[in-house]
DNA sequence: ATACTGAATTTTGAATTCAAAATGCAAACG
DNA sequence: CGTTTGCATTTTGAATTCAAAATTCAGTAT
């Protein structure tokens, strides 16, 4: 009878039809976070249609929400423009950036488990192999994933999806360049105090170091993009 | 010649003409808000078109737009639905909150000057006086002026524009009409603390106070959840 | 009577169309 | 020779149109 067969039927997690416009999202924030799409210059609206074959309708739709974002700017009636990212916005972020890390630290002692944390341990051992090589681009890539990973064992996904909103902002500064010798061998010892506040479940501590990092790398930034002119 | 007259033309900011969709956002932010359109219905799509009198293209924009604040869900080929409001929900944005007025705390200290002050000095008596007649309504009113004028003075338009969508994200659970007399002497009691750290000028504290503030304040909304089914 | 089937209707996603605004350009004027 | 003015072109905002998907509902079979 049907019955049994209807209880057989496992629940299965419903396939995923995305929309243009969500897809468009993701693909211009590539480009914009990429550097494809450079500060300042306005967006190609009909270029872009062309470019992934779709009508001006779920781009513009995709570039409001962009807009929300904060990656470009919409004039009425003058189109969308790249924003750029000035000095001023990085003293406005970086430290909304560190209150939500620092969060998300003390959340995330809260929270982990064991396996949790060993898993930081390994991205953290990938960071210091790297940093020993002098491999920055390695260095930053494993440095992210264990920030992920904090703001993941927080358990709270709004924290994750602003924290990633506005890292997502000052992405695009293309520091990746630039990093003193000083301030690297710093930032491997705030992380390694970082791993042991999490391994002693310490959130008030873990916070705080996350929060003094984060400025720490605002200043590091700040730097470089005052060097570097094309950013901002 | 045309220097002179050119001199002698201000500078006065451009006339503001606003998209249709923007007007859309502002006016279903407040349907959704204000509770005309209740948490878990679908939005009538059409009907709204015919209400605002304008096309389904400028309407599913800004729907775009506020399905990115949280306000309502998008579900393709399903349309939209206005977002219910849980207790977990409220776990995870009411922390946020926290760490978020506490920057701004810390942030308004060291900027704010005596005029800025003086002006929440006087929403705070306003609201203390609310407090003594028993008007529920005139507190919450004068109490968010604070919040706001706190925001505001931390010179950071990130940060009061995150504050700002999180607040619209909560507001919608109307428990303006529950508050203990207890609770309510002690957030008052946490208000005059507040606005002796401000005094003060000691960020530091006046962050503390207001993330306990928001804590507190999660568990009467929670509290008043809990009693009233129809919010979640 | 109840549950399934399938066609009609409605709703949604996206392309196209249309009007208004901005931009570029060349001719006219000082 | 440099400005300004008016026109043509392009770009943008919004309505309309069209196709695909979902929903509704009547009819059928069990």
């Amino acid at each position: 009878m049907a019955e049994v067969a209807r209880e057989s039927l496992e629940l299965e997690r419903p396939i995923v039809r995305r929309s243009l416009h969500d897809e468009l999202v993701e693909r211009l924030r590539v480009l914009i976070t990429e550097g494809e799409l450079e500060p300042g210059v306005k967006v190609p609206e009909k270029a872009l249609c062309d470019r992934y074959a779709v009508s001006r309708t779920p781009m513009r739709e995709a570039l409001k929400v962009l807009a929300r974002e904060g990656l470009v700017e919409l004039v009425p009636n003058r189109g969308a423009t790249v924003t750029r990212l000035t000095v001023a916005d990085l003293d406005e972020v970086f430290p909304i950036m560190g209150v939500l890390e620092a969060l998300a630290g003390e959340l995330a002692c809260k929270n982990i488990d064991d396996a949790g944390v060993a898993k930081i341990e390994r991205h953290h051992a990938q960071m210091a192999q790297c940093y020993e090589q002098r491999d920055l681009k390695g260095y930053f890539s494993s440095n992210q994933e264990i920030h992920e990973a904090i703001s993941a064992a927080a358990g709270n996904p709004t924290l994750t999806g602003m924290q990633s909103a506005l890292a997502g902002r000052i992405r695009r500064a293309r520091y990746l360049a630039n990093m003193s010798d000083a301030r690297w061998e710093e930032a491997v010892a705030e992380h390694e105090a970082m791993l042991k506040a999490l391994r002693e479940r310490d959130g008030t501590r873990l916070g705080a170091i996350l929060r003094t990092h984060l400025e720490n790398k605002c200043a590091t930034v700040k730097d470089a993009i005052g060097r570097d002119r094309s950013t901002a």
